[in-house]
RNA sequence: GGCGGCGUGGCCGAGUGGCAUAGGCAAGGGCCUGCAAAGCCCUGUACAGCGGUUCGAUUCCGCUCGCCGCCUCCA
């Protein structure tokens, strides 16, 4: 039984998948104007998780996320550049994908671009007008949301509630504040679609909907994003597809986000680090469990601090799994701890719950170095084993130390240290390691000699 | 203004109507080690405040204080 929060609900609910074995999930993915920051890094590692976990468990995950590369900000960037929103749009796309490919997020099944889905959403359009649930204003066509009795589930408000609160100047030929433009009819720029109703391009609530209907079919299990999505963006697709009469998402999940001292990341406010900027110095899988060791929806404080203690603890489990090679232990052969493959289902299954899991799987790595001091190898193996399944069951593989290339200076000190030991010249040795260690070499004494570490 | 959420040890961060063994990082003491490192063992007066419900509340309810988010583009 696998539970999780839904924002449509306002409670953990339990996922029962639309067909059994199978699972249909579309997570709104980025505009391509600009780099990647903390915060994409955070729902792009949640959504990777939630999959692997899924398939992990034996679904068949269809995984749908889309590239929306026709808004506002591609245009603004291009013109700004002197170059078309396409170029703009194309490369942010490829950072995107190499960032992700270093983050180890896996590709969606389905990667649909808004570019490619222009005349199906033309046509949607054009059945909402027919369905009397749009209409023409100034500039564009308009979703009138008074004609969805509902409106605001997703921000779990009430119509009247959200419209007090409006901060958006009013256009006069607006029925409600908080009608969305469907259609932005722009006879000035180049970069426009013919339609029916003039030139112009698709709003961004549009393109999610027909994008997913169109891949995962009517209905489907779920639909996610960041938490500053589920209002208005989640919302007014949902009012879309409901006014289409599409059962549309069971589901709606939301992540909390990456926070910056008290306040939230985002582009607008300025206060992002870029993922590439983290990554420079910083393994990739440190920030991977990072978000591991906290919940899906709480926010997550990222900073140096916090960056640094991932990555010591990550280096504490690499080194355990080193110790495991050491000792001549086939990791691939040994048998899993079925009770803690068990015990892990059940955390997981309770709303994807991956700080306890996690702090699962850390006891278990105390255990396998117990287990390795006491010299009880089978079990140690067992256990290691299954600890390594567990982690890589979320994405996070454990590695041993790199077999760094040594410059022939270290090496050559390296001897010399080797010998000075030998020799019980420890006031020699303890220099050389000084002099390796400046170097920028961690030497470490263990029964089968010298270990050296890139530090 | 409306709606929602949060406040747990030195820091980060889970969880729970029944002793707060979460976990991570940092710190102190010990074992091991030629010394370190790694590893292991031990240690640390933590549930914002005030009421209420209850045999029992950190957990449920109310109020207060502090912080945050959404209502506009946002992951």
């Amino acid at each position: 039984m696998f539970r999780l929060f839904d924002t449509a609900a306002g409670e953990i609910v339990e996922i029962v998948p639309m067909i059994p074995g199978q699972f249909s999930m579309y997570v709104c993915g980025p505009t391509v104007y600009d780099l990647a920051h903390l915060g994409h890094g955070r729902y792009a590692l949640v959504f990777d998780i939630l999959r692997r976990y899924l398939e992990w468990r034996g679904l068949k995950v269809r995984h749908v996320s889309n590239i929306t590369d026709v808004d506002d900000k591609i245009l603004e960037r291009a013109e700004a550049e002197n170059r078309s929103p396409a170029e703009v749009a194309a490369e942010f796309e490829e950072k995107w994908f190499s960032t992700m490919d270093r983050l180890g997020v896996l590709r969606p099944h389905y990667i649909p671009h808004a570019t490619e889905y222009v005349e199906n959403m033309i046509r949607f359009i054009d059945s909402l007008l027919k369905a009397d649930v749009a209409y023409a204003g100034d500039d564009g066509i308009y979703f009138d949301v008074n004609k969805v009795a509902d409106y605001g589930l997703l921000a779990r408000q009430s119509p009247a509630s959200l419209r007090a609160g409006a901060r958006v100047a009013e256009k006069e030929f607006k029925r409600s504040a908080m009608d969305f433009v469907l259609w932005k009819l722009s006879e000035t720029s180049a970069w426009s679609w013919e339609s029916p109703w003039g030139p112009g391009r698709p709003g961004w609530h549009t393109e999610c909907v027909v994008m997913s209907v169109d891949i995962l079919g009517e209905e489907f299990d779920l639909h996610g994003g960041g938490l500053d999505l589920s209002f208005p963006h989640h919302e007014n697709e949902r009012v879309q597809a409901e006014a289409m009469h599409y059962k549309f998402s069971r589901h709606w999940v939301h992540n909390g986000f990456v926070m910056v001292g008290s306040e939230k990341m985002s582009k607008s406010l300025g206060n992002f680090t870029t993922l590439d900027e983290l990554l420079e110095s910083t393994d990739a899988r440190a920030y991977r469990l990072l978000v591991l060791q906290s919940h899906y929806r709480s926010p997550l404080d990222v900073n140096a601090q916090t960056v640094s203690e991932a990555s010591r603890a990550l280096e504490r489990l690499d080194s355990t799994h080193q110790r495991v090679i050491d000792s001549g232990i086939d990791l691939t052969s040994s048998r899993l701890n079925e009770e803690e493959l068990e015990r892990f289902r059940d955390v997981m299954d309770n709303d994807l719950d991956t700080a306890t899991a996690t702090a699962r799987l850390f006891e278990l790595r105390s255990r396998v170095n117990q287990l390795l001091d006491d010299a009880l190898l089978e079990e140690a193996a067992t256990t290691c084993a299954t600890m390594e399944h567990l982690f890589g069951a979320i994405g996070l593989d454990l590695v041993g130390a790199k077999e760094a290339d040594l410059p022939d200076d270290v090496k050559a000190l390296l001897e010399q240290r080797e010998a000075a030991r030998n020799a019980k010249e420890y006031v020699r040795s303890d220099q050389l390691r000084k002099e390796l260690a400046a170097l920028g070499f961690l030497v470490e004494d263990t029964s089968v000699g010298q270990k050296v570490k890139r530090t």
